[in-house]
DNA sequence: GTTCCTGCAAAAGCTTTGCAGAAGA
DNA sequence: TCTTCTGCAAAGCTTTTGCAGGAAC
């Protein structure tokens, strides 16, 4: 355990994060949450080990991921943000009645870039909503 | 002028919208101002024209444009909420220098629906962020 | 000692809702 | 008349910020 906690600091130091143990805590649980979290959802997670966390730090944490590149930020959620580790492309598909956010894969390169010549493309993202197998 | 108005609403009608005066308003500001608009835009625009238009009316024609298929609301910004008028597929740009949101071709069919098999797919938005032309 | 991190509380901003009056059928 | 629409104000939520204490370097 650890081991790991020192695993995921380096990860941290490499992004130019200081590798704070309430910062090291919140990206293990992304790493090993990969549910697309809401902050409230880490935070009533979290709490239950570290009492004194608060959404403020959660928050601060995760835009500060978020600029490092280290996490991204998910909209296809309209109320509340949700949270990913950045990782291969994926696509993410919500189901519109259990609320439920699956990855897919999706090779994001083969996206044609239609009439964008001259733009840079920094970060590109599929949402899809539908109807999820389990709730038809 | 009036003509456009009668069609406007026709539009809505087909769509089971009842065609008040202030829903064929904000159908026509969206139609002809393919911009993305926030609430706050359209509200700001409309309100030279309209003085009594309040921003709670604003909300609720859009939630229920929304719910009627008419519109689409973007979540590609994370603060406000945008709209679209709904139209041919097109994938959306938003540039992080000037926040200018761009629609750019793109043919949703052509994207690979990958390990979705059973997953009933309603609705598809494919959205990049970047430099535009302008900024760089 | 200086900088950075954290928690608390307050503030800010977007969106929804309740209600009463107005408009429309 | 009865239903629907609208504006206002208040409430509800998510997110940000200011500040002070504490930790880390």
């Amino acid at each position: 355990m650890a081991h790991l906690q020192e695993n995921l600091a380096k990860v941290l130091v490499e992004k130019d994060i200081r590798p704070s143990y309430h910062r090291i805590r919140i990206y293990r649980y992304l790493v090993e949450n990969r549910i697309h979290p809401t902050v409230e959802k880490i935070y009533s997670d979290l709490q239950k080990e570290l009492p004194t966390l608060s959404k403020a730090t959660i928050y601060n944490t995760l835009k500060l991921f978020s600029d490092k590149g280290l996490a991204k930020t998910l909209t296809i959620e309209e109320k509340e943000a949700r949270y990913d580790v950045l990782e291969d492309n994926h696509g993410h598909f919500k189901c519109i009645k259990c609320g439920e956010i699956y990855d897919f894969k999706i090779d994001m390169d083969e996206l044609g870039t239609g009439d964008l010549r001259g733009f840079k493309i920094c970060q590109k993202d599929v949402y899809f909503k539908g109807i999820c197998t389990r709730c038809q």
